[in-house]
DNA sequence: TTGATATATACGCATATCCATATATACTGA
DNA sequence: TCAGTATATATGGATATGCGTATATATCAA
């Protein structure tokens, strides 16, 4: 469904908006991360990340016990525009979500 | 609430991105002609664009008996980009909505 | 004022969405 | 195989959203 309806639809929640700004910065990020950065229950985090999916907003790679989600190479440019602004405005929000990925011990190791 | 997350939710149904089709391409619309454009009841176009207008979306304006809507000034420019994109995609309904719009009898009446 | 037209809102109902909790599945290392 | 970690999904309930219908409000012309 990478439609433009379906994709504003999941845009419209705070913790989905919140997801795609996290990837947008982060390049490339697991569950137990983005649980950990947002402060929120590991089965919400799913079932959001589900959605964006659904919406063909994000892509996902298992590696190991983990699954890496990244912004989906094909999304439309507005959607790009949409999160270069946001990430302008969401400012403190998203500053206090990369510190606590930052504090986060025992990341899942990355290549290379 | 001229937030991307509501803006987002505005847009995440099929009737209101209609409307916003519309207005992006006539500028300017009346209840009666989006009522008769795109052959909806007039609640649910008033219901709807009350939605927008609470996004920040739209402007209003009355003159006379008709109140005129258009897109707000004020719109990111991401919203812009997503409705040049969408005008393409959504060709076909689009362009039925147009010809029942042309076809109306007794349009109010424009200035100049 | 009255009647006609345009628009907005209220109401009740059906469905969708979101959540927390519990549980299932997948992978790893021993 | 088993225990531990990571992730996904199922379930039930609360709230939000969308709809059609009915009605209220606003403006105009007579």
């Amino acid at each position: 469904m990478q439609n433009a309806i379906s994709i504003c639809k999941a845009f419209g929640d705070e913790t989905r908006m919140q997801i795609m700004l996290m990837l947008f910065s982060a390049e490339e990020l697991c569950v137990c991360e983005l649980t950990a950065a947002l402060d929120l229950s590991q089965p919400k985090i799913s079932r959001h990340i589900n959605i964006l999916r659904g919406a063909g907003l994000v892509e996902s790679e298992r590696r190991g016990q983990w699954m890496f989600y990244r912004i989906a190479s094909s999304v439309p440019s507005w959607v790009d525009a949409l999160l270069q602004n946001e990430q302008t405005q969401f400012g403190p929000a998203l500053m206090r979500a990369n510190e606590r990925l930052s504090g986060m011990d025992s990341r899942p190791p990355r290549c290379c």
